[in-house]
DNA sequence: GTCTATATCAGGATAGAC
DNA sequence: GTCTATCCTGATATAGAC
């Protein structure tokens, strides 16, 4: 049954990307069942061919997700400093902001995920690392010294999350723009912020 | 009638405060208004002699939070520095990320803002006005000191607010501390990034 | 595997007694 | 102003036909 396989296969996909844009864009709450099958083209009764709840597809959408963007954001190992940069800006744009594409399900949904399951967080929180483990430079080699990298990572990764989730939460567009064009600058800068308690 | 209305008015600080914790910590949609009456000692019916509906409750326990927050927190009026730094590591500590007190909404539903009315985002967004200009020094004479004033005002709000998002959504506890560590590094360093694009 | 139909339930909001 | 009782809608999940 090739065929058949294949096409529970595009299937599944469909719901996917469908229910990965709709949950970053409105919310889990704000999304139902019926919505995201018949955006993608079917109907309700389908979907428990497929998952085996809401809550699981939730899940698996916020991996879907991750597994996309970087796809196509960052190229798989080590990134150069150049395209990490191009990846901040893109995170931190207007365009990614108002959810263009697949938006990021960190920035999207981080106040969501303290009222999730543990498998949906525990989705949301390895997402969360591997971003932080790209961009990280890991030019260091004393523990010390990839202590200080770590701590430079999460600080870049919490303005590109915050920056977004902020901007995304204002009412103010010019306010929104220049929360953006401030967590640039603060991402951008390598490394950013030189402080460590000693 | 004074009894009657100092009666209303208790019942109503009543509704607030137990909303404010409970929209912080759950979410809008994950609290209804049968436990928020409950907790507060009354019945769903009186409710709507208080407010005109669940969203209207919404936005004034918002407002209500951050007024409550920056009456005990940080005097009113211009704030020393070492106000300032206290202010912050007490936003950035564990306690605050595991709920305590009244959480500020601020962080706790940033990524909910998006979905909700004008009249929630419009308070929303003012309660984080409100906070960068308190973190702002105004030491600055000139437009353009003054902008960078600004600037790093909002890469401080940012890393508080994304800080404690990200700690409460991390399934991991070392982790979540890790950030919550590398936030305040980054939040109490003054001025912590330097960088124009000028 | 996908459809239609339905059981079931939770929650927002209103009506009317006290 | 607060209570109990009720209406109504929307949403998850299941059953059974094709």
């Amino acid at each position: 049954m090739a065929w058949s396989e294949d096409h529970k296969q595009r299937s599944r996909e469909k719901i996917l990307t469908t229910a990965a844009g709709l949950f970053a864009r409105q919310g889990f709450d704000n999304v139902s069942i019926d919505q995201v099958m018949q955006a993608a083209g079917m109907t309700r009764g389908a979907f428990y061919a497929h998952f085996s709840s809401k809550t699981d597809l939730y899940a698996e959408a916020i991996l879907y997700a991750a597994n996309t963007a970087a796809e196509s954001y960052l190229p798989q190992g080590q990134a150069t400093d150049q395209q990490r940069e191009a990846f901040i800006a893109a995170y931190l744009s207007e365009a990614h902001c108002q959810g263009a594409d697949i938006p990021c399900p960190l920035a999207f949904l981080v106040s969501d995920m303290a009222h999730q399951d543990e498998g949906v967080r525990s989705t949301w929180s390895q997402v969360f690392q591997g971003l932080v483990k790209r961009l990280q430079n890991n030019t260091g080699e004393g523990s010390a010294a990839q202590a200080e990298e770590q701590q430079a990572a999460l600080q870049k990764v919490v303005m590109m999350i915050g920056g977004v989730a902020v901007a995304r939460a204002l009412n103010d567009n010019a306010l929104a723009t220049e929360v953006l064009e401030a967590c640039r600058a603060g991402a951008l800068s390598t490394p950013p912020i030189h402080l460590s308690e000693e």
